[in-house]
RNA sequence: GGGAGUUUAGCUCAGUUGGGAGAGCAUCUGCCUUACAAGCAGGAGGUCAUAGGUUCGAGCCCUAUAACUCCCACCA
């Protein structure tokens, strides 16, 4: 092996080898039982982000354990065309140009679409590679080719004739940028600092006038009544007489309406129904007229009279100039309040009357809220059920046309003849109904959503009853960010139910989001993103996926930092030391792997090996948990800790003697070895396959090997308890040494004295991690004079002075442990004392601080002896 | 306005059903000990946000308070 792990140059050769040998692929006709994630895909908006890396290590992690547990394991890779997303960036690269989408057509266009998804398609796959993913890449989806487009048409049919799918007019979210319609998730709110204005509406035959506030005056074109509250009393003789609305000069009324505060404002709020929502429903509830006032672009109408064309920020600017010059305006405020942007392009949103189609969400939604709650399907963490209750239980119905050119066009076609509307499963050329073939598509496309809540089965096939969708459908597992539930969980969750019949997962892992070293998220206009190819470039993929993962847990957001790459690198070059030492010592010797239950293990072995157990089951436990967070944390500590410090120092002396005790020491190192790769394969999977091909006794490849059980053949639980109490004196005597400033290039002559059968027979250890020069058994060290004493209750360790110990010192010292050991004895004299914990405390514990009394006194009484020894 | 989360060492975070406060980084001391100085060994560093309560026993359970973060709603 080389002298250190060297990440790019092994990565890509181990990838393409593992995707050569087919190992990534799963087979519907396997009678392994299924375990299947289907990959959340990411929009082809652009390359890779350091969330989809956090994500995809997460669910490779998973999976790649359940393949070495011998399930037929499949990972479900695909992309996403994000219809809207992804159109925001053509036309903003056409716009870099000059051109417009307008300019050259609806099929040129999406010619400019096809072009821009070939090119980032590639690139988002590539960078996935990189990233180690061992996927499926045969079934790779997108959710706009062919097959994909058969599932959208499929469910649109299903529930168009099932009367789910309705077209309607009313209030929408409307984009005067992307010129589209957006459903309401696709808002986002931002605080956005404005004025408020406060205008007189003169009251009819009258010289009086109200005043109303807004923050939009120019929507006062499309005002056809004036709301007070029926409580206020203020206003209550008012109701039903008419204000006349200024420059326009037509009277409109005052109407009585519940929803206005009577203490917000003036308590009169101006009723522009096709511009706001909750007017839009004070409209209906009052039978009042819709006045449009604004183009689609966002430019005036004929409605606003001499400002029709106007866009609508200059008409404010201008009306308002009219309105102050008119005398007509009380007063201008500055105010700040949340206004709808575009999720998209960030533009301010205008609340406008459209016509779309949508989804009816009742029924769709009680059975999903159904199966979560009978926990057929199961949050983790289980508190982002509620966020899903919530929605699910207040969900409106659903927008799905979106007045683009990119995306599933809906299936919609009309008759020209006789207006018939026809929905089938292929493009109709004539009319059923009366036979004309003059037919025209609905111009819309689909929520790029539509197709995304399809994907756990659209992906394996459906609607075809395929083999895959028998095998590998309801997937298992859901791996992703708490920022899309609503987007998508909840959505994949009723579609499944409704078009298949199946939860389309059992498992929704839900993790946080990565931010930076501040705390921020990332993003563009910050510049604090950071780039998962870069880390792979600088740090090694493992490396990489390590930092990410290491000291997460489950649903928390957690901050990227390169010290944790910094760490993450110096662990893989501690492991990768670890193994050098151990297959150099292999190639050193007439090495024969051996069945280790055949061997006289030593006090050591036998400790690392039962460690090896307890964590073989703490770390299944934790896969099953898919806390893979604490994996990387367990796993980190068995290594460094266990592994190196420990038995890799322990294991020296039998190391370098000869013969049989050599050959058992390398068995158990190699076994031990073995077992860690495995454990760690799934997290870090290309340094673990590189030096799983240096052990003697490897197969093709780690990715196919079994996943390590506990082998109760190689507990010892008496011996890891005698290993544990040697350590405890071995860190007592480093203490001593240090504090009698003896260099740690000293070594010190040790006696012993022991009853222990285990110890006495394990000598070389004790001096080997204690920097022992001689080690000798001594049957009673009390006529030893001068000697530094570390006690415990199953051995004492003498270790003489020579000049370099003040006795005056030592003296204080063992005065010290004294002090330490009578306070031990007090804590559990006081807990058995009390007698509410020896009633209600459970036995073990009782007998355990029992046993602690005894231990100690035992201590006790040696450390006594010593200080009157020292004393006299 | 409604809801969720967080608060533990200087920093980033773990902490399983309640049973002696943990890791990494940083810091201090000593070591080039034949796997590793990207390392080894040993330290120091905590009123577990605050105040109550339940309990033999609370970082963990309950109640209130404070600060920060996020989500939902969107009062003109």
């Amino acid at each position: 092996m080389e002298k250190s792990f060297n990440p790019s140059k092994f990565e890509a050769d181990i990838y393409n080898r593992w995707m050569e040998k087919g190992y990534f692929k799963a087979d519907e006709n396997s009678s392994k039982q299924p375990f299947t994630i289907v990959m959340p895909p990411p929009n082809i908006t652009s390359k890779l982000h350091i969330g989809h890396a956090y994500g995809i290590s997460i669910m490779d992690s998973i999976i790649r354990y359940k393949r070495m547990q011998g399930f037929e394991a499949l990972l479900l890779p695909g992309t996403d065309h994000a219809a809207l997303a992804t159109e925001v960036k053509v036309v903003e690269r056409l716009a870099s140009q000059g051109i417009k989408k307008e300019d050259i057509g609806r099929e040129a266009f999406q010619l400019e679409m096809q072009k821009w998804y070939d090119e980032f398609g590639g690139l988002i796959i590539s960078q996935f590679k990189k990233v180690g993913i061992s996927c499926d890449w045969d079934r790779l989806a997108f959710t706009l080719d062919e097959p994909r487009c058969k599932s959208v048409r499929k469910s649109f049919y299903d529930l168009y004739h099932k009367g789910l799918i309705y077209q309607g007019s009313r209030i929408t979210n409307w984009c005067t940028t992307c010129k589209t319609a957006l459903s309401d998730i696709e808002v986002d709110y931002q605080n956005d600092k404005g004025h408020i204005w406060h205008i007189k509406y003169p009251i009819e035959n009258s010289d009086k006038f109200i005043v109303v506030a807004t923050t939009r005056p120019e929507t006062m074109f499309g005002d056809v009544a004036v709301a007070v509250n029926p409580k206020d009393k203020r206003y209550k003789k008012l109701i039903g007489t008419n204000v006349i609305l200024p420059v326009v000069n037509k009277p409109i009324p005052i109407i009585a309406d519940s929803y206005v505060d009577i203490k917000f404002g003036t308590g009169m709020v101006k009723i522009t129904p096709a511009h706001d929502p909750n007017d839009y429903e004070i409209g209906k509830r009052h039978n009042l007229p819709l006045i449009n006032v604004m183009n689609l672009d966002g430019t005036m109408n004929e409605n606003a009279g001499k400002y029709e064309g106007m866009v609508n920020l200059d008409c404010r600017e201008k009306l308002v100039e009219e309105l102050t010059s008119l005398g007509y305006m009380e007063k201008i405020e500055n105010y700040s309040h949340n206004v709808g942007h575009c999720q998209r392009c960030h533009n301010t949103l205008e609340p406008i009357v459209t016509k779309q189609w949508y989804v009816k969400m009742e029924s769709l939604a009680k059975r999903a809220i159904e199966k979560v709650k009978d926990g057929t399907i199961k949050f983790h963490p289980k508190r982002f059920e509620k966020i899903y209750f919530h929605w699910m239980e207040n969900i409106k119905d659903w927008c799905i046309s979106r007045q683009l050119w990119s995306g599933h066009r809906i299936p919609v076609f009309t008759c020209d003849k006789c207006g018939e509307q026809i929905v089938e499963l292929e493009d109709p050329t004539v009319c059923p109904k009366c036979g004309s073939n003059h037919l025209s598509q609905d111009p819309d496309s689909l929520d790029t959503w539509f197709s995304s809540a399809l994907w756990p089965f659209s992906t394996l096939g459906w609607p075809e009853n395929t083999k895959s969708m028998e095998k590998f459908y309801p997937t298992d597992l859901m791996v992703t960010a708490y920022d899309i539930i609503f987007f998508w969980v909840a959505r994949m969750i009723f579609s499944g139910l409704e078009y298949t019949d199946k939860e389309p997962f059992k498992d929704i892992l839900i993790h946080g989001i990565i931010r930076d070293e501040l705390g921020r998220k990332m993003s563009k206009s910050l510049g604090n993103g950071i780039d998962p190819i870069d880390l792979i470039n600088k740090y090694g993929t493992d490396s990489m996926r390590f930092s990410l993962l290491n000291g997460t847990s489950i649903g928390m957001d957690s901050r990227f930092s390169y010290d944790k790459a910094e760490n993450a690198s110096n662990f893989i070059n501690k492991l990768w030391n670890a193994s050098r030492f151990v297959t150099e010592n292999v190639a050193k010797t007439n090495f024969e792997v051996k069945p280790l239950t055949e061997l006289k293990l030593s006090l050591a072995d036998k400790w690392i090996l039962t460690e090896l157990n307890q964590t073989i089951n703490t770390i299944t436990k934790l896969y099953d948990k898919f806390d893979i967070g604490m994996v990387c944390g367990e796993i980190y500590d068995f290594i460094w800790t266990k592994y190196c410090d420990w038995y890799i120092e322990a294991s020296k002396p039998s190391l370098y003697a000869e013969g049989e005790e050599q050959l058992t020491t390398l068995n158990v190192l190699v076994y031990v070895l073995d077992k860690i790769l495995k454990m760690l394969h799934p997290v870090m999977p290309f340094v673990t396959e590189t030096i799983y091909q240096e052990l003697p006794n490897h197969i093709e490849s780690i990715m196919i090997s079994e996943f390590p059980k506990v082998n109760k053949e190689l507990n010892f639980a008496s011996a890891h308890k005698v290993m544990n109490e040697v350590m405890i004196v071995v860190r007592n005597i480093r203490n001593v040494r240090k504090e009698m400033n003896v260099a740690d290039n000293v070594r010190t002559n040790l006696f012993v004295e022991t009853s222990n059968k285990e110890i006495k027979a394990n000598l070389e250890i004790v001096k080997k991690l204690a920097s022992g020069k001689e080690i000798e058994l001594i049957a009673n060290g009390s006529d030893l004079e001068n000697c530094t004493m570390v006690v415990n209750d199953l051995l004492k360790v003498y270790i003489p002075n020579g000049d370099m110990v003040d006795p005056v010192k030592e003296l204080e010292r063992l005065n010290a442990e004294l002090d330490k050991t009578n306070s031990e004895i007090a804590r559990a004299e006081k807990m058995l004392n009390n007698p509410g914990f020896v009633a209600r405390a459970p036995q073990t514990l009782v007998d355990a601080e029992k046993a602690k009394i005894v231990k100690y006194s035992e201590i006790k009484q040696n450390l006594e002896a010593a200080i009157q020894k020292l004393s006299k």
